[in-house]
DNA sequence: ACTAATGATTAGCTATGCTAAGTATCCAAA
DNA sequence: TTTGGATACTTAGCATAGCTAATCATTAGT
């Protein structure tokens, strides 16, 4: 019999898990032939459609001289366009290129296909298990942020 | 009645609750005064025991080289200690000080707080849920650098 | 029209990931 | 026993990404 965990051991566990979870599919993001940072920013800009660099900054929770160096490095590469926004020149539209689009869900499948293969090791059972325990955590994840 | 989630489904939540887990909790790692990787490392230190430099490099899932560094910076900071091996004096054996489990204590109850105040919007069923969703994802994760 | 505030960039530091190459030690086979 | 390969770690050098401080351009508010 499995001993019952307390809150604190939850908590511990789950960081834990966490970090090794990221580390695991880490190896799928660098096939991308792009870092994780810009990984993230594409997929914000992919999924969530244009916005501003500081939107952008402050979505992935970098300060905006990182995201600058990031967009940069995207659009070196082709990944994302940077316009000036006509209604504020100051500010800086960052919108997915075809090519940002395409690598991101080549990635994506990479990467899903990597925890896919980790997680047929488990029975029907504890895949229901983690399914569960996902939408108790996107539940009080995401309320944090809003 | 919940909705079964498929294999993708899970892995993909997975994913996104690892992100955001841990930018949950990355202000309070910092406060530690040392990087996520040096936290890390410390951290398998003070609760795994002493183990060699590849050991630990390999549970933390990175290259002897990047684990050597880190280690340096714990070591200049005093919150670990290398040793050679009396047994093979081609290894090196890390173990914590006092300074440096001190300091993870510290450190961690910091982030628990912060990780028990959010699992504490939750009932007792869920927190059961979480704690065996983290045991099975510390068996795949951990079986699978083995 | 000034001045203050805002959006972004540049410069420069640190931390952390990698590979390639070097050093020291151990083991095994001639 | 010695020698040659394997193993454990370090060093050197590169890239990415995080930060703050300082700068530039533009907008907004008297």
């Amino acid at each position: 019999m499995t001993k019952e965990l307390s809150l604190e051991e939850v908590g511990r566990s789950l960081h834990s898990n966490a970090i090794h979870l990221l580390r695991h599919v880490r190896t799928e993001d660098s096939a991308m032939g792009i870092g994780p940072a810009q990984a993230s920013a594409l997929s914000v800009v992919v999924f969530g459609g244009p916005l501003t660099l500081n939107k952008l900054a402050e979505v992935e929770q970098v300060r905006p001289p990182t995201m600058s160096r990031v967009v940069e490095a995207l659009v070196k590469e082709g990944l994302v366009r940077r316009e000036t926004n006509r209604d504020d020149r100051r500010s800086v539209i960052i919108s997915s290129t075809d090519k940002g689009t395409k690598l991101l869900h080549e990635g994506r499948n990479r990467r899903e296909k990597r925890l896919i293969k980790l997680l047929s090791k488990l029975d029907a059972n504890e895949i229901r298990c983690l399914g569960k325990a996902s939408r108790i955590l996107s539940k009080i994840l995401v309320a944090e942020h809003s």
